[in-house]
DNA sequence: TTGAAAGCGCTAACAA
DNA sequence: TTGTTAGCGCTTTCAA
């Protein structure tokens, strides 16, 4: 009598592969783990008889053997703005396409998970404990990302947060000069600027560099806050014309506002970008689907969470681990003055 | 001496916890699972060591005992237009926070795979064995659906393929009627249409339906295709243009194609929607980011996503299964003639 | 180079 | 109601 179902019923087991290659189960082991400690006669006799049964080992039984399950958290959280991380923000999108780019053709699975804002901290404790070969942070909050840090070391953020939680970044304050000095380049002086919110870490190093930048060319500063989202990055827009007509370019934080920037630019009589130049930030999604397309600062969202994983693979990541990535310029016509229509 | 290294070292086990509440392991299992047959007494003293210890059952070990992964398998082809699936295309992050919502809290997680191309019937084969409680398609060729549907019965598409493959569904045709007839109302007859690839059966299903409508209006025919990216839509409403300059409505099968359709509009002198009105088809991120925000109709992908994974975890799916859900008209400036800026 | 055997942490059938 | 025990399918140590 059997005492516990069979895991996958009819499947062939190691053991079956062993007997029809008249081995044992260890030498099957270390025939498909590729393993020294084989005789090139058993291995073939083990690799046509996997062939013919259609063996296909457990992963299960194998990461409880090992005590590693194969498989990469990805851990978001649901309660930060933009609301519903997923399909809000195009930005995870990307992330996600990067990692997947990257474990496509191994073993390695993706596990996707969100934080709920009611218990965060069971959900991170809990993450920690199960978390397969490490874990990668989307927009987790610095005080969560420590939190899993203590407790799982094989973790690294796609953004920096805390100083000792690993993260892969860019050199915001750089990336804002550029756009900056591109939007100064293109003659204007009354640059404003759209910020996200003040709880994200990326969001303040922007601000920063926009305040940097602005001082630097001694020009006024004029900032609005537009929360990550699309309606707050129109609705700074519009305030920012009510209040100051004489504003000529506008530096967006991210692309999604832009979008809503350019909205209510145009929806106030302006042309982008013959009255108003604007220059967004990430080239995601929203940045070509504006009208007219956005210039903006382009992250290299896919290679950095692809690169992350392949950390994360690598194993131990030293604390305070940061590795940086560039940023580019990316010219479309929310900027581009030469050959507009009449 | 032990053979087989600890899956998690130093977190307590059943084990630990059975010995803590001086009972048996069974017992503990009893009560860590809601079973019947433990006195209360027990339960008492299991619950209070749980805590004690802050004892996590382990799913590894819980799903190799049971035969049973509590994981929901997300599956996506990589080589479909538009080419990159996560990330080019909005619609896959609503698949996604979808059924993350209803994941949400649960103890199930969900995992992402992607079919390669060049080995795409191996892929399938491969997570039919592996699959956990089931497995939600997203953008799956027929072909591929119903090989993984013959290999593993516990599938749902979340759009429909081959007849046999259970699915979650919209009235496509019904819906692009609703569409057409909105532009018709707004006094357009020379209503145009850019199309999806022809491969996908949701496009067909539009194309169908743009056929069928503009025939009820006794209206000619004017389409062009554009393969659901946003510079196939760019492309087609260009050229559509040049061909028919009367053309006074467009009907465009995704967002993304409509935010580009939209700039080719306004790119050559023309005015959305004064001179031409666009609708577009999903209600994705490019419909509020396109200027002016595009009207459009709205598909519950959340509620579909979310539901599916509910029927998964509900068990057995009669073959050829559809629950068909609701599509809703949304109207927003690409199709408003009131209060336009002089 | 090989195989026997002891687990990994849990569930579930059975006996008490 | 409880505990004993036999697995789930695999890895890995050890002895041969």
């Amino acid at each position: 009598m059997s005492r516990a179902a069979p895991a996958r019923p009819g499947k062939p087991t190691i053991n079956d592969v062993a007997r029809a290659a008249g081995v044992s189960r260890a030498t099957v082991s270390r025939v498909i783990n590729g393993t020294a400690g084989a005789s090139p006669s058993n291995r073939t006799r083990v690799r046509s008889a996997v062939a013919e049964l259609g063996y296909q080992p457990s992963a299960t039984a194998r990461a409880l053997a090992t005590g590693r399950t194969r498989a990469i958290e990805l851990i978001a959280t649901s309660f930060r703005p933009p609301t519903g991380w997923l399909g809000a923000h195009p930005y995870y999108s990307r992330v996600l396409a990067g990692a997947m780019s990257f474990l496509e053709g191994t073993d390695i699975q993706l596990r996707i998970h969100v934080l709920r804002a009611d218990c965060a901290d069971q959900d991170v404790d809990a993450f920690a404990e199960d978390a397969g070969i490490g874990v990668l942070l989307a927009n987790v909050t610095p005080e969560l990302a420590v939190r899993l840090y203590l407790r799982c070391r094989r973790v690294i953020s796609l953004v920096p947060t805390a100083a000792a939680v690993p993260a892969v970044e860019v050199d915001n304050i750089a990336a804002v000069r550029t756009a900056v000095t591109h939007l100064h380049q293109l003659g204007r002086r009354h640059i404003a600027a759209i910020h996200g919110p003040s709880d994200n870490t990326c969001a303040e190093e922007r601000r920063d560099g926009y305040r940097r930048a602005i001082e630097g060319f001694g020009l006024p500063e004029l900032s609005a806050d537009g929360g990550f989202t699309r309606e707050g990055g129109h609705d700074a827009a519009r305030e920012l014309l009510e209040r100051h007509p004489g504003i000529d370019a506008m530096f967006v934080a991210c692309d999604l506002m832009a979008a809503g920037a350019v909205q209510a630019i145009t929806a106030s009589g302006r042309r982008v970008p013959g009255d108003v130049a604007v220059i967004g930030f990430d080239d995601s999604v929203a940045a070509s689907c504006a009208n007219p397309r956005l210039s903006t600062m382009r992250l290299p969202v896919e290679e950095m969470a692809a690169e992350a994983t392949r950390m994360l693979l690598g194993g131990a990541l030293d604390s305070g681990y940061r590795k940086r990535y560039p940023v580019q310029l990316i010219v479309r016509e929310s900027t581009l003055l030469t050959g507009t229509v009449a």
